[in-house]
DNA sequence: TTAGGGTTAG
């Protein structure tokens, strides 16, 4: 059907009636000149089809400017209100009219202008235009308006892809990965295909997804993947390798990277960060040393993943040569550069390089105070975090989930148990922030390794959310401190339900029966391990030597020097063993003589990278080392002996904090 | 019209 409205009256160009909805044209409002110079001719063009709406008002006017300009140059001023009032103007906006607005409502994130210009396009007979159905799912979404969402999706009729996709999309990025999969099947179902855009959506709705199945989905929609001929398609397969990334499924993702038949920056940047986040650092800077060899730049984003991998390493060397870098590329003026460089220099134990760069900042996001707050806590500083934390405040940044999780934490390292207390409790007095399952772990963190192990108990029996593993995981590593058997057997028989697959827990019930010295119980839950194809994650610690890393492992046959390492420090013990050092051999799991027990405590890694450290290191020079594992007593007691001993300084980082050990005392106070 | 990789914690 076709319409010809009539044309616009001459008097347009007098002074507006008096029953227009806004009193927008006073003279000093930015709309004026822009209703003066519109003249449409307003000739529309329509069908009646369902899913076509050719409305068109494309006349320039007299003074070159059409309708849709005027609104899209008051848009690109932020001036939306007075887009809308123009709109409220116009008896024939179009389909490029409305895409104009929703754009703007989702960059103004203003939800009532947004409803306003929903509601105006549905009564100019649009709400059936799928075109515009994506827009305004894309804006909800932005908007954080899950529910209107599924409004839109539930009244339009054509669904073409793309209003599938946007919706998936959305769903995703609200969280409900679970639900799209969902759709995705019911999409199948009446017969609507998939396009390359779906594949990446639905891969994201895998990794967003809470389920338990969450990896095996992602593996279906992979063999969707392959039955659909997308295996050569960059975007898909780098956002595949992501997801694999995120399951930890570090071999499948550097097969399907290395099966690439085309690579780009993401691509490496996304296999660098698999690296980097799943325990395998020099493998991380291995791969960025080969894309480099290629001439291919890296930009802000790989820079942040190289620098967690130097994080991961403590090796500080190579971590100034990639600040020097970022500095000459001009990438030190991107926020997530500079927190992972706060993060970097504390981890890699050079906390007054981190504060430095802290300090430099000329602007900082939240995630930039939490990581000074975390490096403060890795490093045992809990009273100068909790200072950070309430100077951030003051500066007017609202904490985020993670704040509490740093601050918490390092409360936690320094035994600030009243203080922890106290912060946790404002969170949803002061904060309006409900504490989530990590946020508890942290309390029981708090509470066990102070020794309150009761009441730790007490918190997870009444936690007003389900505990999750990570809850009963801080109650299981307390107790391992402490070495409460009756607390650990019942929170690893939740552990075994929860993660029947993480060895780890498996392991840290072991060690606390044999500390007890309960050899038949140690036996059982080896066999337990062991029946379920399971293995410890073996020990590893880096160090970094005249700008190069190597990593030392308990069974290290590649190291050349390894003999003169096991020669060291055999002799190292001997002659502290007459100083006072008695070998702590009740950590060891298997029920052995007592010498033979002494030389597997000497094999631990951490030790290897002491000796690698002083064999190859200037005298004098600051030992620097990075271990995959927490540091076991043993080892934390003879670094201190060797640090004294040999008059040097040794920094040691554990997956948890810090260990700065000089003249026989660590910085931890025997606390971690 | 839609798309891929990143920052903070335990």
């Amino acid at each position: 059907m076709w319409t010809l409205q009539a044309p616009p009256s001459p008097c347009l160009l007098q002074p507006p009636p008096s029953y227009l909805p806004f009193n927008f044209l006073h003279k000093s409002s930015p709309v004026f000149a822009s209703y003066y110079s519109y003249r449409p001719t307003s000739i529309r063009f329509s069908t009646t089809s369902n899913s076509t709406h050719i409305v068109s008002n494309p006349e320039p006017t007299t003074f070159g400017h059409n309708y849709n300009d005027s609104i899209q140059s008051l848009c690109k001023k932020g001036h939306l209100k007075e887009a809308l009032q123009l709109l409220f103007q116009e008896p024939n906006p179009t389909q490029r009219t409305y895409e104009l607005l929703i754009l703007s409502c989702s960059q103004k994130h203003s939800l009532s202008h947004a409803l306003t210009v929903h509601r105006k396009l549905i009564d100019d007979g649009f709400g059936q235009d799928p075109f515009l159905a994506t827009k305004l799912i894309n804006m909800y979404s932005q908007l954080d308006c899950i529910d209107h969402v599924r409004h839109v999706f539930d009244k339009i009729s054509n669904r073409t892809i793309f209003v599938w996709n946007a919706f998936f999309r959305a769903l995703t990025l609200a969280g409900h990965g679970e639900e799209v999969l969902d759709f995705y099947r019911r999409m199948n179902r009446i017969g609507i295909s998939s396009d390359r855009f779906t594949y990446t959506y639905l891969l994201k709705a895998c990794v967003a997804s809470e389920s338990s199945s969450s990896l095996e989905k992602g593996r279906e929609i992979h063999g969707h993947i392959l039955r659909h001929g997308y295996e050569r398609h960059l975007h898909i397969m780098t956002t595949l390798i992501d997801v694999y990334a995120r399951f930890g499924c570090v071999g499948n993702a550097s097969c399907l990277f290395h099966e690439m038949p085309e690579k780009n920056l993401v691509s490496w940047s996304a296999m660098i960060s698999c690296y980097a986040k799943n325990g395998k650092p020099l493998e991380a800077l291995e791969l960025f040393r080969e894309m480099m060899s290629y001439d291919l730049l890296p930009n802000s984003v790989t820079m942040v993943s190289v620098l967690q991998a130097c994080a991961a390493l403590a090796a500080l060397e190579q971590g100034k040569l990639l600040h020097g870098y970022i500095i000459r590329k001009g990438l030190d003026c991107i926020l997530p550069v500079l927190s992972a460089l706060v993060t970097m220099y504390a981890r890699c134990g050079a906390l007054e390089l981190g504060r430095r760069v802290f300090d430099q900042m000329g602007k900082r996001d939240v995630v930039a105070w939490n990581s000074m707050i975390s490096s403060y806590g890795i490093h045992g500083f809990g009273a100068k975090a909790i200072e950070i934390f309430r100077e951030m405040i003051r500066y007017g940044v609202s904490p985020s989930p993670i704040s509490f999780v740093s601050v918490l934490g390092a409360c936690s390292h320094a035994g600030l148990v009243a203080e922890g207390k106290h912060l946790f409790d404002s969170m949803l007095k002061e904060h309006n922030m409900y504490p989530s399952v990590e946020h508890y772990a942290c309390m029981v963190d708090l509470l066990g390794r102070a020794n309150k192990l009761e009441e730790a108990a007490i918190i997870i029996q009444d936690m007003r959310i389900e505990p999750g593993p990570k809850v009963w995981g801080s109650l299981l590593g307390s107790c391992r401190i402490h070495c409460n058997v009756d607390l650990a057997e019942r929170a690893s028989r939740r552990l075994f339900e929860l993660e029947p697959t993480n060895a780890g827990n498996y392991v840290l019930l072991a060690d606390i029966y044999a500390e007890a010295r309960m050899w038949d119980e140690v036996k059982r839950v080896r066999k337990l391990l062991e029946a379920k194809g399971l293995r410890k994650v073996p020990g590893c610690s880096w160090i970094e030597v005249k700008r190069k890393i190597y990593c030392l492992q308990s069974v290290d046959e590649i190291n050349p020097q390894i003999e003169q390492i096991h020669a060291l420090l055999l002799n190292l013990s001997m002659e502290m063993k007459q100083n006072g050092y008695v070998p702590n051999t009740r950590i060891v799991l298997y029920d052995l003589e007592e010498e033979e027990k002494e030389r597997i405590l000497l094999g631990h890694s951490e030790k290897l990278a002491v000796a690698f450290g002083l064999i190859n290191n200037s005298k004098g020079e600051t030992i620097r080392i990075s271990k995959n594992l927490r540091l076991c007593e043993d080892c934390h007691s003879f670094t201190k002996l060797i640090s004294k001993y040999t008059n040097r300084e040794i920094l040691v980082r554990d997956i948890n904090r810090f260990h700065h050990f000089k003249d026989g005392v660590c910085s931890c106070g025997d606390y971690w």
